[in-house]
DNA sequence: ACTCTTTTCGCAAACGTTTGAAATAACCTC
DNA sequence: GAGGTTATTTCAAACGTTTGCGAAAAGAGT
């Protein structure tokens, strides 16, 4: 099998001398004569000594890995998170171990168990929709393990976080709906136990209130998938035939929703205008290209990892931050009605 | 900082024994007095007691992580064989580390040597396009660690392999094309120093000679992104007017290329019909949806992460085992002429 | 020649766990 | 009650590395 690495103790064993003076010399203490030192560094060189992380892991407690949890890496919106995490991560010379939780509760918890005993140094984690209880999250705090919330937070962990203002995305998305035409707007909103399903609701109702559109009992439905979506338009477009315009808590939804209008008969976006949330890379290969709001994965993955290191480096205890980022709208074809 | 997670010997001195009787309390030993296993196991489970895999893992040599590099997993197909790996070594109680090369060459060089120093016991490799020196991998060959190679491989290198059949995959697209009234197929290919550009290459030109089409000069074109399909698709149309098929290298050059025709006021797939290769998520939305050939990037991961783990915990050293799994071809709208 | 300093190095402990071997204690047998 | 067996526990080493402290040797100063 795996041949033997070099380690501190062969050098040692070969130059007649401790490890300690090998491990002193390989790091330039000051204490150890400069030839031995020399015989050392050409030593380990040619043999291709490379420290053993794992024996670093044990003593300094620090594996220079981070543990990072989400749903599922094939949507594009968490696989840019991973990147913008793995950029800073990398550039201090980190690691990053990936989870899926395939928005399971269990498999959430699971992983957390499992990649703390791996002595992760940190975890960036983008919660299941299904998770309502916190225990696991309040479990890694209580150990002193930093914890950094992307995207999806809640308030009973005390954690870092990082979002968008998904209300102000979701605020700014449904007035340009209604600045394009749009009377009678409906949500299509995410699980209402996650802070964006609540507050790019809120964003869309604020919307609607600060230009007098009313409100009816159909203006939200809980959706937030593809296939759903694709069930549930016609059903609701039968009952109500005047809606003309959708707000759709992420591309997918809103992509579903577009097939369904078309599967009707209806154009998109003159009969009914669609506005997604995310910008993901389909919202540019549909048709019509989809108007969106970018929620800048990689950008929250950046500052996820940013603040996940400085609390790892950090002796102090400070309080739990907050970095919020600005969303933009991206102006397509799917939400732009003849006038 | 970091709190102080329960140890073995923790649990020993408030029992007043020793660790190594708590180590073997803790695995059922026959040699522990019933008594004493059951003090030291109800006092584990209420300590939250988790046993150290970075104490194990220098112990054991082994660090129950693989790692994996793709070059970017922004892309469908390498996040879904990134989920067919994950599943399986979780399976076993594995994890994964995830670096990404960005389809560069040196940083790929640069994530195997990290990952090397971290004590991975195996890795599975998609290589990066820009790659043509082999030594990185000889050299981990050399030191012992197993190694799979995904979809991308090469010669030079003595490893196990699991990719899809792209001649035969290739072959069967075109053979479509063909079949539904294309009489001047091109085709988009990848970069002729992978293998899977040029099998996907051939797949095409041998489907081509066996219906008695004459290949032009301009029938193979080397492209394989949707921006270079977008630019290089209007050019080529204006030079040679007859083309009636595109069969790309991936779907979303695939798309690219629809894109252009479209632009240029050609019909998909009456004008010209259009075929991919992957079966990725987009092709699924786009408009038309795009026939394709798909590549099972999920039962790729499964393989491959199969195929290093009973390399890992094996112990004779049998050659070098290749994988190859059929494709399916996906016959959808974009493809499909009136008759 | 004696102490004092400096230079250079090794010892031992530590990180958390496992495991072969040795130790202890208790019991049994003749 | 000597010898033997069994049950239960502890010791010590090991994995690879770091680091405080002590030690040895050499040189300097008086």
């Amino acid at each position: 099998m795996r041949g033997h690495q070099v380690t501190i103790k062969d050098i040692a064993k070969i130059l007649h001398i401790s490890p300690s003076t090998v491990s002193r010399a390989l790091k330039d203490h000051p204490d150890i004569n400069p030839q031995t030192k020399k015989n050392v560094q050409d030593l380990a060189k040619k043999l291709k000594y490379k420290p053993n992380q794992v024996a670093l892991n044990l003593l300094q407690k620090e594996s220079k890995l981070i543990g990072v949890i989400v749903p599922e890496i094939i949507h594009y919106f968490f696989s840019t998170i991973i990147s913008g995490i793995e950029k800073i991560a990398n550039e201090s010379g980190y690691h990053i171990i990936i989870a899926q939780s395939n928005e399971s509760y269990h498999k959430e918890v699971e992983n957390i168990q499992a990649l703390l005993s791996s002595n992760i140094d940190g975890f960036i984690i983008t919660m299941a929709k299904t998770t309502l209880n916190f225990d696991h999250f309040k479990n890694v705090a209580e150990i002193g393990v930093p914890m950094v919330f992307v995207d999806r937070t809640c308030d009973k962990v005390t954690a870092d976080k990082v979002l968008v203002d998904d209300f102000d995305g979701a605020y700014k998305a449904t007035k340009h709906l209604i600045e394009n035409g749009c009377k009678n707007i409906i949500h299509l909103a995410g699980p209402q136990n996650l802070d964006i399903g609540i507050q790019r609701k809120e964003g869309f109702l604020a919307a609607l209130n600060d230009s007098n559109i009313s409100i009816g009992d159909y203006s939200i439905q809980i959706c937030d998938t593809h296939d759903h979506a694709l069930k549930l338009i016609p059903e609701v477009l039968s009952r109500h035939n005047n809606i003309d315009g959708i707000f759709a808590v992420n591309d997918l939804t809103a992509i579903g929703a577009m097939k369904a209008v078309k599967s009707i008969n209806k154009k998109v976006p003159d009969d009914i205008a669609v506005c997604g949330f995310t910008n993901s890379f389909i919202s540019y290969i549909a048709d019509p290209e989809l108007t969106t709001v970018d929620q800048k994965g990689f950008e929250m993955g950046q500052h996820a990892a940013r603040m996940l290191l400085k609390r790892i480096q950090s002796d102090e205890n400070y309080g739990p931050v907050t970095t919020i980022l600005n969303t933009d709208l991206i102006i397509r074809k799917s939400s732009l009605k003849k006038k």
